[in-house]
DNA sequence: AGCACGCCGACT
DNA sequence: GTCGGCGTGCTC
């Protein structure tokens, strides 16, 4: 007889959440070999020294790891795999393309529950209901207890089952009655699948679409059930989601699921709340300030089809589905779609890459798009589709540009403006500030000897906070007492040099000591809920005078708002990093969408120091598609993304040394492979070398054709994890980096 | 990433 | 004489 036990011999490759780039081989235990365990599947591991939940990838017969080496899985956590092999494919693609191990991949696409191994079902809800005697019981023998009576006979009127959450929604005070009739076995308990709530409104109406509308919702409708890219380019106020509702409409009327993602925002978006009004089917959502629990249950809701709608920000792109027929990005410029640590993948790409598995339609909504975007609707890569109306009346947005060069300023405000926010104030309408810059000035500096208070720990100023008495680092979050005298002259005065929210504020006080001035940056707004509560205090026409950083210039609109002034532009014209314009012309034309409404047009101030920009001049007396234009083809002059692709090399180290060492390791390295022209950027320090104590490096790698690049990265990532010098540094890859620091 | 093992300083 | 510092090496 042949020997049997390698006959039956089953070994499962599984991902783990390590930084470990390879997958680890397990054996099946005999007594579980009857169920052959399918990719997808979790399974809990010994590693290491502990446990880990793992997902299985694939099932092999052999292993490169002697056959006795090998541990035995523990546990199979889930009786069918949890996503689907196109989902695995995604995954994979992702972790090849960001070169990132795949195991941590796996996580990101599901919620920790589940990477914590709890059980892929919904949560059970008690549900209570008449039993055998009770149906029997005539509801005057319960006349001595009137609680228990009415208790009683709502049920006999609702002939079902009741859950708790109903029960609260009929009568708050039915505890102790309940408790009373579930003693006397009257009523009995029943555990049921927690589903999605039924809604109990009615949906409102789609709006009568206009001639734009109609077209872009019959272009798309056209291509459901095919793999295409479309990017819906919108003003503010032309009804982009008037359009998403309507073909989510007719994804619904397929029996098919929709995904709906959004920049993660700090203003509470009012797109969630206009799709929970449309629809009655039910809707989950998911983001970073749910609870795990509100995350779990989102996500199985979705995998197992109870709910048809997924509003989501970035990682809910890999939620599974049991029937994906669209995928929507709203605001698809937004940097926030790309993770900017760990696995560091772009949502936006990525669905683009998840809906050519699946063969359906994706819609990239935008007001400002992307350049990369535009570059692929030019071509022909997407189609792009214009809604230029805006609805009902509105106006554009005027906009003037402030040279402040050698101009009087008050705190960073300059005469002409303070008579723009005057005249818009008599007029008794509201006033939008705009400064990146919170803290009262972000140096302190020595008026004898040029001293400056700098961060111990980074290559950079100490804020100052006169508010708390603080200085304050905004890299690593140090902090202590605002100093009186110069510790190094001992003689001179300090003063505050430039210009923070905090010290802005005290100046419009000043100017304007009898309007009501609210300042909202991450300091003002820590407590939770009180940021909602100042956006109500604005529209309820509370505030005069709105002072914010950048956390405003997403997602609210604010329609008493006239005058939106940009304090200083001149921080994104002289950045390094060439992505900055293009940020910035994306903020001005989205603050602008803030401002105004149909009977009262807003006028749109920037401060700057460099009034003959020409992009700048662009923007604002051709609007953003001339200034796209014409960023493009600046970045193609200079061979720059979209028209070249990169990937950029991080490292850092505690030691100061060790990361320029692993990086001339790693260009020692390209050199020996590097065939394909892969131009070579660096070492350099990075723009802020010194971090909350950790010195940081970079490499940029950039290569006109993206598969080079990838070839490139194929051969160097593996051997980044063995080098001796990367042993002493944390480094990461960042493929398609938005961010070059 | 964890978590061990492994050799050199300040302490009961 | 030990407790523990974090360097380096492994995880199927």
């Amino acid at each position: 007889m042949a020997n049997s036990s390698t006959n039956l011999t089953l070994i499962v490759r599984v991902a783990i959440p390590v930084p470990l780039n390879r997958l680890f081989d397990y054996l099946i235990p005999e007594q579980l070999t009857c169920i052959a365990p399918q990719p997808g599947t979790r399974v809990s591991v010994p590693f290491g020294k502990s446990n880990k939940v793992g997902f299985i990838i694939e099932t092999v017969k052999t292993s490169d790891i002697e056959i006795n080496r090998l541990k035995q899985i523990n546990e199979i956590l889930d009786e069918s795999p949890l996503i689907c092999k196109k989902d695995i494919q995604l995954l994979q693609w992702a972790s090849n393309y960001y070169h990132h191990p795949l195991g941590d991949v796996f996580s990101a696409a599901f919620p920790v529950s589940l990477r914590k191994g709890k059980k892929a079902t919904l949560s059970q809800e008690k549900y209570y209901t008449l039993s055998k005697k009770g149906q029997l019981l005539i509801s005057d023998q319960l006349k001595r207890t009137p609680k228990q009576k009415q208790l009683f006979e709502h049920f006999q009127s609702q002939s079902k089952s009741l859950s708790a959450t109903e029960l609260n929604e009929w009568n708050k005070n039915w505890h102790s009655a309940l408790k009373s009739l579930l003693d006397k076995e009257l009523l009995s308990i029943e555990l049921k699948t927690k589903l999605p709530a039924k809604k109990v409104i009615t949906p409102e109406l789609p709006l009568a679409p206009n001639e734009q509308q109609s077209q872009a919702i019959n272009t798309l409708t056209a291509k459901l059930g095919n793999f295409s890219v479309s990017l819906l380019e919108g003003v503010t106020g032309s009804g982009k989601t008037e359009v998403y509702m309507q073909v989510t409409q007719k994804v619904l009327d397929l029996g098919q699921q929709v995904i709906v993602l959004l920049p993660e925002i700090t203003l509470t978006p009012q797109l969630e709340d206009r799709f929970k009004k449309r629809f009655s089917v039910s809707l989950s959502v998911s983001h970073s300030k749910l609870t795990e629990t509100q995350r779990h249950s989102a996500w199985l809701e979705m995998q197992q089809g109870h709910s048809s709608i997924l509003l989501g920000t970035r990682s809910a792109l890999f939620t599974p589905l049991k029937k994906i027929g669209l995928i929507i990005l709203d605001e698809e410029h937004d940097t926030s779609f790309k993770q900017q640590e760990g696995f560091r993948f772009s949502a936006r790409d990525l669905a683009i890459v998840r809906a050519k598995l699946f063969n359906i339609p994706v819609i990239l909504g935008t007001a400002t798009p992307s350049l990369e975007s535009l570059h692929n609707s030019e071509k022909k890569r997407y189609e792009l589709l214009h809604l230029s109306e805006r609805a009902g009346k509105a106006i554009k947005p005027k906009f003037l540009l402030f040279d402040i060069r050698n101009k009087k300023l008050q705190d960073g405000l300059s005469d002409p403006l303070i008579t723009h926010i005057k005249n818009t104030l008599t007029k008794k309408e509201q006033v939008l500030l705009f400064l990146n810059r919170r803290g009262y000035a972000p140096v302190q500096i020595c008026h004898t000897c040029a001293w400056v208070a700098r961060c111990q720990h980074c290559d950079t100023s100490m804020v100052i906070h006169y508010a708390e008495e603080t200085l304050r680092c905004h890299h690593c979050g140090f902090q202590q007492r605002l100093l009186t005298h110069c510790p190094s002259c001992k003689i001179g005065e300090l003063k505050p040099l430039g210009l923070g929210t905090e010290r802005v504020e005290q100046s419009l006080h000043a100017l304007f000591p009898t309007q009501k001035i609210i300042r909202l940056d991450r300091d003002t707004t820590q407590r939770k809920g009180s940021l909602e509560r100042h956006l109500e205090q604005i529209n309820q026409g509370e505030v005069d005078i709105i002072l914010g950083t950048q956390m405003l210039a997403k997602g609210h609109h604010f329609p008493n708002v006239t005058l939106v002034a940009i304090l200083d532009v001149d921080s994104g014209l002289f950045s390094i990093d060439f992505h900055a314009i293009e940020k910035l012309a994306q903020l001005i034309i989205q603050v602008a969408g803030r401002a105004g409404r149909a009977e009262k047009p807003g006028t749109v101030i920037l401060q700057t120091r460099q009034p003959d920009h020409p992009l700048l001049t662009v923007l604002l007396k051709e609007g953003y598609n001339k200034f796209a234009r014409t960023a493009l083809a600046e970045r193609q002059q200079a061979s720059l993304p979209p028209f070249s692709f990169q990937a950029l090399l991080r490292v850092y180290a505690s030691n100061p040394a060790d990361p320029q060492l692993f990086l001339n390791k790693v260009c020692t390295i390209i050199q020996q492979i590097n065939h394909n022209k892969t131009l070579v950027l660096g070492p350099v320090s990075a723009p802020m070398a010194k971090r909350a104590g950790y010195y940081h490096f970079q490499l940029l790698l950039q290569n006109t054709n993206r598969k080079r690049l990838q070839a490139l990265l194929d051969q160097l990532i593996p051997q980044l994890y063995i080098v001796k010098e990367g042993k002493k540094v944390r480094w990461s890859i960042d493929v398609d980096p938005v961010d070059l620091y």
